[in-house]
DNA sequence: TGTGTATGTAACCAACAAAGTTACATAAGG
DNA sequence: CCTTATGTAACTTTGTTGGTTACATACACA
């Protein structure tokens, strides 16, 4: 169902950002880590700076950086940066008013999903970029 | 982000059928009220039976009905009989796998990811379809 | 102050998925 | 039998995503 692997992408950028904060790195840099277009990587990368995770440099040496410590970067944040905020869609077009159910239907659903959805976005903040950071360096090792 | 109203259809036509068990209602019926087209209905109908969810009778006076009452249907039984089990998606194209961070990010993603869909799905569990019907209710007569 | 390098964004395209639509074989009811 | 209804397949329409190209802008540095 779910259609957008934008969050993905944003946290392996994130990530590979995150491994070398020493410099900044090029959006063909990552792009050729991610296998995609270097436009698409600087399009995610326009959401998360202005989100306010990351920064940019033009010119010689330029590129992309954090813009604060992973530690302080939940996936929640990253999340919320480049996917829309609802999990479910309701209807493609509107149901009968005409009908007790079709008129109410709506607010009674969006209601229960947002609290699933909400446990969804708890459950994400409680992981920090670091923590990916720290699971890839374990995963690679091996 | 999410592309598929088919849990939105799903709740709906269970709701439709709730609300009087006691005859077969039709597909061209409760298209009416979701404002779709019958097949759109038998379509999800179809993914409803297979999960033991309705049943459904040939012939004149025939139609879906519910299989079982309302208070022993949760909202994740219809979740998982209409839609996809993942709320989010990896990279279209799997990223390079001469990186580290290319080579081992999905598994780390999808861990991460898995804990807060089960969050997600924990709290559909305990949504019942009466619950839906009941709120249906209260909204209606307002 | 000029040259090279990188971003940011717009515009367009191709690929894919969802829902709408049409059609029809099949089965039940009377 | 004849009518009615489902179930499913096939096709079309529509919307979204990501890939691609192009280019104006801005910074670094010689």
């Amino acid at each position: 169902m779910p259609t957008s692997s934008r969050f993905a992408v944003a946290v392996h950028i994130l990530t590979y950002l995150a491994r070398d904060r020493k410099r900044a790195h090029r959006s063909e840099e990552i792009a050729g880590s991610i296998s995609t277009n270097p436009s698409v990587v600087r399009r995610i990368l326009g959401d998360l700076a202005r989100a306010g995770l990351t920064t940019s440099q033009l010119g010689k040496g330029g590129g992309a950086l954090l813009a604060r410590g992973p530690k302080k970067i939940s996936l929640l944040e990253i999340f919320n940066a480049v996917e829309d905020q609802s999990l479910v869609a309701m209807h493609r077009t509107p149901p009968s008013r005409s009908c007790d159910i079709g008129r109410t239907i709506q607010p009674v659903l969006q209601s229960i999903t947002k609290t699933a959805e909400d446990a969804f976005f708890a459950e994400l903040e409680t992981y920090s970029l670091k923590d990916v950071v720290r699971s890839v360096q374990t995963a690679a090792a091996a």
